[in-house]
DNA sequence: CATCGACAATTAGAATCTTCATATCGGCAT
DNA sequence: ATGCCGATATGAAGATTCTAATTGTCGATG
């Protein structure tokens, strides 16, 4: 997975690869709005870094087409403070702005925060990634199957609950925003839906786990869900 | 607290002295890089303005030697495209350039910025910028999971609970002042509550922690609040 | 056409944040 | 030491924000 610069002043767009290079990411360049859209692949590109003032098409504009079929999150750069306006009139999902001038290490801050935020950045490389089963503590599932199992107990999830379980699954301690859950459930990055439907998935998922008594989800609140620890001896 | 301009060129140093003078900062300046480390000096100036390309030092190897004894924030000048891939390799703390030719108003702009950073961070670079987990005597938190603990003991903290300290740990002996607190616990910087409102919080994490006889947080009469010093051995 | 899952909208309820009033403490001058 | 004043601690109530749970619509499926 790469991050895609669209920037059309080539100084920047070097020090904008080169501090993401720094950082290990690979990158991805485009000199204008058109060269981005074309260089664009939702399925290559995790995150882009997108100027807002360019010749052509501005990048308030790129960005609308780009979320016409994905909603890669996107970093906007802006010096002037109508500019963040403008960006901030945006739907602001997944997305986030650094004002000009801003330093190398600010950015890669910001990108780091943003793949943390998204679970984008344990995207390939999870423990046990590949795994058919997972485990933890008595909850288990099987992705051959699509069984999920509390103990001895099965339990019937759907697609979209398994998955959301699943995901977490692989980092079972860590706390997953619903912006975060959402990506789990999609695998595929072009869907945005309410928060609340992820609250309706958790609830669902609850539902099914308390007629056996278990409650493997627990709530962050202000932050978002968490597996319940795991308690086995 | 001064700003150091260290260039070879007097005209150079007299467009950025005028600048900064003009934005209300107190400017030293040096003719070479030699000239530059006798001056230096880390209790008094706060930031560094350096040119790249200098005769006898260049600013590359000056940056080396000031970082041999200060954390310093330096902003470089320079001209080549070369000569920026040079600095960038640096590893670059809390540093920025410019490329010249710049515009004062530019060089102040990124002044200015870095100075925000620094004081947002509670000045300098912060060690440890972005962990996932930081640790200071007992103390430690996962930001992923959203957890603290004191030695072996989870503590669950709020979300607001947990920006205060996981602040704080970022310069665990610095006191913070509530004006401080209130930046760390909400990251939408706008935010204005009542210093009691601070007071509040560091209650409520002190009664958490009190439950298992820690004490984390100390007060710092008249100023503000502090971590507890790391005790273990 | 009936059924089921996915999702959104709503509102009831819970957790958290904030403030306020009061008690206590710390530093300082007498 | 003693008393004063500003700073901090404490407890509790109110406001605010977030979540849970209910319900209804849409679209796909059989």
């Amino acid at each position: 997975m790469k991050i895609l610069i669209v920037d059309d002043d080539p100084h920047i767009r070097d020090v904008v690869r080169f501090a993401l290079e720094q950082a290990n990411f690979d990158v991805d360049e485009a000199a204008d709005g058109k060269q981005g859209l074309d260089l664009f692949d939702p399925a290559v590109h995790q995150l882009i870094v997108l100027d807002v003032m360019m010749p052509e098409m501005d990048g308030t504009e790129v960005c609308r087409k780009i979320r016409a079929e994905a909603a890669t999150p996107i970093i906007f750069l802006s010096s002037r403070d109508d500019e963040i306006d403008k960006v901030l009139g945006l739907e602001l999902g997944a997305d986030d702005y650094i004002a000009k001038p801003f330093s190398p290490r600010e950015l890669v801050a910001r990108v780091k925060a943003m793949m943390r935020r998204l679970e984008l950045d344990g995207g390939g490389k999870a423990p046990a990634d590949d795994a058919e089963i997972m485990e933890h503590g008595e909850l288990k599932l099987d992705r051959t199957s699509f069984e999920a199992f509390w103990g001895d107990h099965a339990i019937e999830l759907t697609k979209t609950e398994f998955m959301m379980v699943w995901g977490m699954m692989r980092y079972p301690t860590k706390v997953y925003s619903r912006e975060a859950l959402m990506r789990l459930a999609y695998d595929d990055h072009n869907v945005v839906v309410s928060d609340r439907t992820i609250d309706s998935h958790v609830r669902h998922i609850r539902k099914k786990f308390e007629a056996i008594d278990a409650a493997p989800i627990e709530t962050v609140h202000g932050v978002g869900y968490r597996l319940a620890k795991a308690v086995d001896g």
